[in-house]
DNA sequence: GATGAATGAGTGTTCATTCAT
DNA sequence: CATGAATGAACACTCATTCAT
């Protein structure tokens, strides 16, 4: 039966999110993993190689659940700014809804493990905002300068911002994504 | 009796950065600190109380020399884009010459152990950087938004630009140093 | 899986009462006792939260052995001086035939541990001899003390005798015993 | 100097009953016994071989003086139940005055210290005591017993009595403490 | 004589993982 | 498939003692 391993395999899902939040990845152990999840630690195994495959995993499930919903009426017609600007609204509307699953891959990016990720899988989920900033540059309306750097002032400071130990009087309501985005827009445009 | 030995202090301070850059924080235990340091794990706790104490100390340390030198000729004189230009140059400047401190700081601050610094002490070591961006406030020089959102297109940028892990293809050259900062002025400038 | 195994369990009781009266309770560390019982260290947390419920643990059971043991063939319809009587040997009995349990008693009732015992627990397991002396202070037999008084001197001088300690040249003897009961019951009876 | 030393002497005395009291023997290491002596843990070497000896020799001293006062005004001629009674209550009033010295006789008694005292030097402070329960059996005014018999029924009594983890309600007062006697009495005379 | 620094050996405990059922 | 039992290896930390001054 298959509804049985898809209970068992999302309540490991939450609850290895949940326990490295609280106490951290260095002691979320695998046991303690299990407790939560109400299951045997020794059942972990079967779904999972070891503790870092569990780990893994549950950092690139959350990046392309991410990478979709970031991408859902996502508008390549429209205006660069504009889907810009919704991009950057998607983000932190995200964050809000998840904010949980933002966490921990924000511990996780931090952590040992990060290594061990295969980047590129993880990217290709990103791949239509990603063109977005070439296409920018190659029409003039973004500078010429290398992603890295467009990103160190598109994406990061949404990481920044949405981190409330990095920003703790940073309050993601309307008005302040929308004044943040001005200085994002007037970063990164020509 | 024998007098605290400096040299040990010393190497302990550096085994520890290089250990926690080498291995992360999780792995670095107190054993092969001090195997690393070429002291006995007995005599750490002659130094510090405890790990946390150890790590918590070695971060503060770091970020005390990091503040010191990041305002070594500030001149408050001169024009406000000035300032920031050269404070964004030390940035990159202290970066590269010590860059095992700043991998340090990076780790430590998505840590458990963030927790247990006092951050007024710490902060305390960049005031004179800090005050300069009030300053550009109130001379509408720079965008009347908050604190946070400022430091997210300021200093967070430095940070995930010299982040090798977050940007591979990032050169910290003259040119791409210079042409970040165009970015960070352009984002925060009224 | 495996189920818990009776063997070991067993094997953990004897080891941690011999070692502890080989060596003292200060001595005995986890790793000593896992050793003498043949399993590994973590082992013994699988049976027991920690070190201190192992030991307390251990102490009970044997009381609980005690006290069952004491009250064998009990009858409450003889002469009170011959309920006293029987029990007063059953104790030397029990100590003669279980040396190594009620050593073990002596030694965690003086150490920092006997403070974590449920005392009612324990004590329920002696209530019909405890009921015996109160029914004696009634029926005008025995002297009308406190209980704790009548314990100095029924109790406790059995547990002076039987440690070879504190009386090296008392030979626990039909005659022995017998005359020292007669001090016993001298002391106590009106 | 002399002084000097006999103030450090007096302190290490102290400080190493206190603490074994407050935290037990196991737990009294070198290094707190002299944190609480205000000297260093090295000057305990000064005058002391080891561990083991410094509280060996903590409670040689003890009975020493606790033997010195038990005899103090013993006066041999008195009629033989007059002395044991003086001794009875000298032992009660010892304790009561100095209950902090009984408390780490009994702890040390149940150490695995207690097996390094020199049995006989300890003994030879209770002599003139020793002697007068084999004159009362001389005399044919005390039960011809063995001794150990006879101290399970005036010591020990005495011992449980004064332990409130043994005796929580026996408050020792004249009254109680008259009413224990004629129990012991009893106990032992012909 | 007196000291704080220094340490090898040990402490109680938890870990990721495997095993037997 | 699912499990709790079992464990060697490691953990952070403390110990009694010695050393250099």
């Amino acid at each position: 039966m298959r509804t049985k391993d898809t209970i068992k395999q999302d309540a490991l899902f939450e609850a290895t999110i949940k326990l490295v939040n609280e106490i951290g990845f260095a002691a979320s152990s695998v046991s303690k993993i299990a407790k939560e999840a109400k299951i045997s630690p020794a059942t972990i195994y079967v779904y999972h190689k070891n503790k870092e495959e569990l780990l893994v995993s549950t950092y690139v499930q959350i990046k392309k659940n991410m990478g979709h919903t970031i991408h859902e009426y996502f508008d390549d017609s429209l205006p660069l700014r504009d889907i810009l600007k919704s991009v950057w609204y998607k983000f932190f509307d995200y964050i809000a809804i998840h904010p949980e699953y933002f966490q921990y891959t924000e511990q996780f990016a931090n952590s040992p493990y990060q290594a061990l990720v295969n980047k590129e899988e993880v990217e290709k989920y990103f791949d239509p905002v990603i063109h977005v900033f070439y296409r920018g540059i190659e029409q003039k309306i973004i500078k010429d300068v290398s992603f890295d750097i467009l990103m160190a002032f598109f994406l990061h400071p949404i990481v920044a911002l949405s981190n409330p130990r990095l920003c703790q009087d940073f309050e993601p309501n309307n008005k302040n994504i929308e004044s943040a985005f001005t200085l994002a827009w007037d970063a990164i445009k020509l």
